[in-house]
DNA sequence: TTGATAATGATAACCGTTTTCATTACGCGG
DNA sequence: CCGCGTAATGAAAACGGTTATCATTATCAA
């Protein structure tokens, strides 16, 4: 077991306590929806998620994925990713201030800090007489692997 | 006639004049669809522009407002936003690189530039060993009239 | 003015997501 | 443990935005 498995593990774990003091009963299909997305390197939309997770679970439904879905997301565990081409799929959330680096090729996502916008936004905020509240900030690229 | 719309007349005659040399037919209902997004200060969608545009032209089909949207994003006349509740609206596009600054009420984008993140890119790069090769950066908040 | 054909609008098809509903199974209280 | 109330499920149908089909129309070069 290696270590992508070990975090993962804590992962799924912490996600089905979150679930449970919550007040939502854990399941077989929510539990297998969970074990992909926590496990997963790069960002997944809903006919994916179901692919991957009927092959330990062969009789989950599709409703149940997007359904699962809704409640990871509402309890911020995961998150939705834009991309150029969808902006449907989901990825484990990570805690603070982030932002997402994404391989073109294969998917992979990484997350990133350390950006510094104040001074840009001081400058936009001045020029254009906007109150800015929020920033989207993501990198594309190729990955070590795909380069 | 103020200075919005002397700016969105020379738009208007200009993506007619880009559709004319790329080969296309200049139409009725092009027209009334580039009518309504040279002027728009927002990006609007598919059924926003039908609806504004059947105002001036009422026999325009919804059809034609998505094959319009394509061929002029195609031209890179248009640009898709995208935004926290849908990824699928439009807006004038600008040349260079420039990032968008949306207001959260109303909708009113507008394009900035002057962002430096060579520093970040070259220290996120190093860290994760991606080839950073394309950014978004996006700011929300509330413009002048909203606030 | 004419003719070839690009473009149109009405309609149907498509497809990802949501709703409905009868059935199942989670988990608390006994 | 068991039994019960009900949250959650999967199958099926409905929904809504987008795309494909097709007969008709309108643009524009000759
Ligand atoms: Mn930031
Ligand atoms: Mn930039
Ligand atoms: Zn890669
Ligand atoms: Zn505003």
């Amino acid at each position: 077991m290696d270590d992508l498995n070990v975090t993962s593990d804590k992962r799924t774990h912490n996600w089905l306590d979150t679930l449970r003091s919550s007040g939502y009963r854990l399941t077989e299909p929510r539990q297998a929806v969970i074990d992909i997305l926590a496990k997963s390197q790069r960002a997944l939309n809903a006919t994916e998620i179901f692919d991957l997770a009927r092959e330990e679970y062969p009789s989950l439904g599709l409703v149940s994925v997007y359904r699962t879905l809704e409640k990871l997301e509402e309890l911020e565990l995961i998150q939705k990713v834009h991309h150029p081409d969808g902006c449907q799929s989901f990825i484990a959330g990570f805690t603070g201030h982030q932002h997402l680096l994404i391989c073109q090729v294969c998917g992979q996502t990484e997350f990133f800090e350390g950006d510094d916008l104040a001074p840009l936004i001081e400058h936009v905020s001045r020029e254009s007489g906007f109150t800015i509240e929020e920033h989207w900030l993501q990198f594309f690229g190729l990955c070590a692997k795909c380069k």
